[in-house]
DNA sequence: TTCGATTTGTTCGTATGTATT
DNA sequence: TAATACATACGAACAAATCGA
């Protein structure tokens, strides 16, 4: 499937930014705006360049930046595509739970384990102060909620509650979201086309409580980690409100840290 | 100061590679081999190129990788500068406790706060299988061990308990590092020449044990954070193992996860 | 299998703009 | 102002990957 080229001619703005970053904001406004699905060929560079009456040195900086954002992929040979992320990169890119590595096999590579994801609730609601802080809503906007649970090794190891905006979301069903294929950032973006490009956490430990022990199998009052998620998608937009309980007895929370800004 | 062209000129390596990774890799060999400090300029681009016999396009981007990766920096009508990492910015990518946000004010930006730091020891010592495991060495190489206390708002918060290799940081005393001016990471680099661009973490809740208690002035048994993180420098070498026990009854343990591998 | 068309990847060179001193 | 250095923009030529005839 091709993006037409109608839809990214423009090119009126100035405001004295660098001519790229117009062909930038170009091609991004087209992708945000999900003309173009993910998935979906652009034009070659050539054609997008004579379009946009741009060198195609400037035209393929633009698409650099953005390949670099992961918001676009080249592919040699082929062509240039809006980013798919159902993939196991993305997956592990936010999914950060891993068995505790043992001191006897040193730093050995773990066997990567895909988590067994159980549905525990699904209800509409409004929103509440916290929610509207971290959604960027008003209180009492209405929200989907749903709980997963996540397994590995056959032990209950996350518990999700997730909040998301309900006219963000409009017509999300509990059976749609039961039966997706993916990852749940998949299914945001192939069917309401919001990709998920970053996420900010605050993390804190806590005593299990009632429902965590029951819900993870833990003793209440055990530590358990609390890491609360806040999903966004183009320009720092929130999508996602997620608190995540941890039992971290067997299993780690891992991260790697970078100097990128 | 300025760094000499002949450091730099061979590229007699092929293997392949496009010519701007053997450029990349000739100025990080230059880097990391301390030649040139941190801080100091590299020649001007058309010097280099020429010197490279290399277009200044292919300069240019070999350039904008190590940019992109804060081992250089450049300023326009300046230079360019091997990356520094004595400032704020660093300071706040590797120090992520922050107060806990109060839903009354939303998500307004908190006023950063530097850190108080206290020196609670220093040994030398042998390394122990998990040392070993992490910092790459042998059971029983020699290691340096030291404690900080951090505390924010006048409340002690976060315990470092940190190992380095002894060979790594030779001739390291307690008095040099209690007397630093800045972070320990700027001390690494300042001193030893030694950049540390990563750190992988692991993430668990425990329950505070006698020790924390006392350091921490929290209840035995309270829940609390542990971060084991190992730092690396180029080449993904490890340079630190630091165990940091956090206690997150008023303050959060934050980072920023990106799309980037 | 081979070949050719298509598309991105790499390298080169030049000209001009802008920030710093 | 002038010299220096990086930033932006253009475009040409060829290499390498992909795919289908």
């Amino acid at each position: 499937m091709k993006i037409e080229l109608m839809e990214l001619t423009p090119l009126t703005d100035a405001g004295g930014a660098p001519l790229y970053r117009q062909v930038k904001q170009q091609l991004q406004r087209a992708i945000e705006s999900g003309r173009c699905r993910p998935g979906h060929a652009l034009p070659n560079e050539a054609e997008i360049a004579r379009a946009m009456h741009v060198s195609i040195g400037t035209l393929r900086r633009a698409v650099d930046e953005l390949v670099h954002e992961h918001v676009l992929v080249r592919r040699q040979g082929k062509g240039t595509f809006v980013a798919l992320h159902g993939n196991d990169r993305f997956l592990f890119q936010f999914f950060h739970v891993e068995p505790r590595p043992d001191a006897r096999f040193g730093d050995l590579p773990q066997a990567a384990e895909y988590p067994h994801v159980e549905s525990l609730g699904f209800e509409r609601d409004r929103a509440g102060e916290v929610d509207a802080g971290a959604l960027r809503l008003k209180t009492g906007d209405p929200v989907i909620r749903f709980d997963n649970r996540l397994s590995l090794g056959g032990r209950a190891v996350v518990h999700d509650h997730i909040t998301i905006s309900a006219l963000m979301f409009k017509g999300l069903t509990e059976k749609r979201l039961r039966d997706r294929q993916s990852t749940i950032y998949s299914l945001y973006q192939t069917d309401y086309g919001i990709t998920v490009l970053h996420a900010q956490e605050r993390t804190r430990a806590v005593a299990a409580d009632r429902n965590t022990a029951r819900v993870l199998g833990v003793p209440m009052g055990q530590p358990v980690l609390e890491v609360h998620r806040t999903a966004l998608t183009f320009g720092d937009k929130p999508v996602e409100y997620r608190v995540s309980t941890i039992n971290t007895q067997l299993h780690d929370y891992v991260s790697m840290l970078s100097k990128r800004l």
